[in-house]
Order: C-alpha cells, then structure tokens, then sequence
DNA sequence: GTTGACCTTAACCTAACGGCAAGGTTTTAC
DNA sequence: GTAAAACCTTGCCGTTAGGTTAAGGTCAAC
C-alpha cells in the first residue's frame, strides 16, 4: 500500500509534520487510519486535502476560514462564492496594512534622518520624545486581527 | 496630592489600565507606590515614563526593545546610537513586509479575478486549486517576528 | 543488540494584551 | 445610611500557527 506517515506527507506538501497534527486537531482533516502501533497514515487522496490546505494558506487564509470552506464543501455548497468574499476581505486588509506600514515607514524614516539634530538631553532618549506631536497610533495587521 | 490610579494615568496617556500592568510585571516601569489598600499610584514622572513607552510603542518598537532602551538609560548610556540601530532594523523589516503584502495582493487579486474562468470541478474550490504552480509561500510579517 | 530516524501525546513558548472571575474599595445617588 | 455603580486587585484562559522540547514507543539498518 501506498498510505505515508506523517512525515512522509508533511513533505510530499511542503509542509511539517507538526502543522499536519495541527490541522487535524482543529478539524480541518477527518481523524486519519492509524497503524497497528497509532502511527497517522495518509492516503493519496488525503493529500488532495493536505495541499489544499496548504494553498488556501499561501493565499493568505486562516486555518478558521479553510476550515469553514472544507465544512461548506462538505455541505454539498460551492464555496467559490464565498471564497471570492473572502479573498475580497483579505485584499481590502492587505490594503490597510500597506498604508499602515507606508505610514510607519515615513515616521520612522523622519525620525531617524533627524537624529543627529536632536541633541541628547531628553529624559530618556530624545529621538524617541522630540519628535512633535505623536501621529495617531498605527496599529499593526496582527493586532487588527485579535480584536476588532 | 495628583497621584493617579492605574485608570486615571491610562487615560493620561492614552493607553489601558491592561497595558500599564502588563509593562509593569514585564518591568518596563518599576513598581510603583501603593494606597494603603494596594491601589497603585503613578505620579507625574511616572506618568513620563509611560508616555515614552507609548511613544515608543507608537514607533513600532516591541516592550523587550523599549525594555532594553530604558535598561540602557538605567545604567546611564545614552541609548540614542542603539535606538537609531533599531529604528533601522525595523525600516528594513517593513520593506520586507511591503514587498511581501505587494505580491501577495497581486496574486489575490489575480486569482480573484479570474475566479469566473474557472468552472466549478475542482475537488474543493476551483479558485484555490486551479491557479498553475503554487509560488513561493509568502510568510507574513507576525511570522518573522516569532521564529527566524 | 544497539544506534538513529521516525512516530506518539502533552506541554510550554512566542506578542500584547482582552475578557472574565472573584473579591475588595471608593464614589455616587437616593 | 446604604446600595449600586464604578473602580481596583490578582490570576487564568484565549487569540495565530505552529516550533521546540520532553518522555517514551517503533522500525530499519548495521
């Protein structure tokens, strides 16, 4: 038979062994056969799902969203639909995230060029504090994600 | 007397009463006076303190580095050489994550819009699937920050 | 028969808090 | 005068997507 371990289909993916568990656990793939000894063993069509997931993560998905497209799938609906929406909701993050960033960029470009002016009798570190009033706060992409 | 409670001095700054504790037991500021009840207190150049921390924050600036200013401080250095090492690192870390939310959009929006191309036969999703050879998967920024 | 490469689960680590619990305190309103 | 609202305290869990041990079982090769 042709069922691979773990390892062996973490690298037929391109992906680790660990995130295969992962993704398991969190019920993006069916519990798999084991061996006799409990050893995971994957099936050629078992890694259609593996690389699907793998994909869906290099397009910038979350494990919760490939999740609610393999459920939808399961459903019997076509999820290209909501893919679409969802793509569409990643492309509009990425947009707020390059703004952010090409604000922070400026702020920190600034900040830095004007160094050498700012002579060293802050109270902590005057590159830091003298630098006009503080722009609003960038939040990151990552905090944007925790909470709303 | 204007000693603060933790909300009061958050609200000073702009912050969370969360926040000001969390850099506290990271020992960003030292422990501060107390009420007779255990209320703590923050006075004026506390308040200084904080606000450098949230200026620093603001600059992108992690709590180990902003940390590791005020440690340098401390001892009585003069971190602004070591700030604008920073300030460097993380220009450097935001052109990566530029260049790499860049191609990210474009593959999203390139798999977006020829979502309608493809028929819907794909295993899962023809939008994730159907999209020639995968590229290179693009690891997000929150990704570098943790491991190497 | 032992070394080394693989597998198992479990638990801890990352960044920076938010949320909640359970309880004590202060303030405000009736 | 007291009751409720609004603070404060500590502490633990949750968030992302796994990496990294730890402790132990399994399998192939030498």
């Amino acid at each position: 038979m042709n069922a691979l371990k773990v390892g062996e289909a973490a690298a037929a993916i391109g992906s680790s062994a660990r995130a295969i568990r992962l993704w398991q656990a969190k019920g993006l793939i069916p519990a798999s056969d084991r061996s006799e000894v409990g050893y995971r063993l994957f099936t050629e069509s078992d890694l259609d799902r593996l690389r699907f997931i793998r994909q869906a993560k290099d397009l910038g998905l979350t494990l919760g969203e490939i999740k609610r497209i393999l459920d939808l799938r399961q459903e019997g609906a076509t999820p290209c639909p909501q893919v679409v929406t969802l793509l569409e909701a990643h492309i509009a993050a990425i947009d707020r995230a390059l703004a952010d960033l090409h604000r922070l960029r400026a702020t920190l470009t600034g900040v830095r060029d004007h160094a050498d002016e700012l002579a060293g009798d802050g109270v902590i570190c005057a590159i830091i504090e003298r630098r006009g009033a503080c722009p609003p706060a960038v939040r990151h992409e990552r905090d944007r994600a925790n909470q709303g």
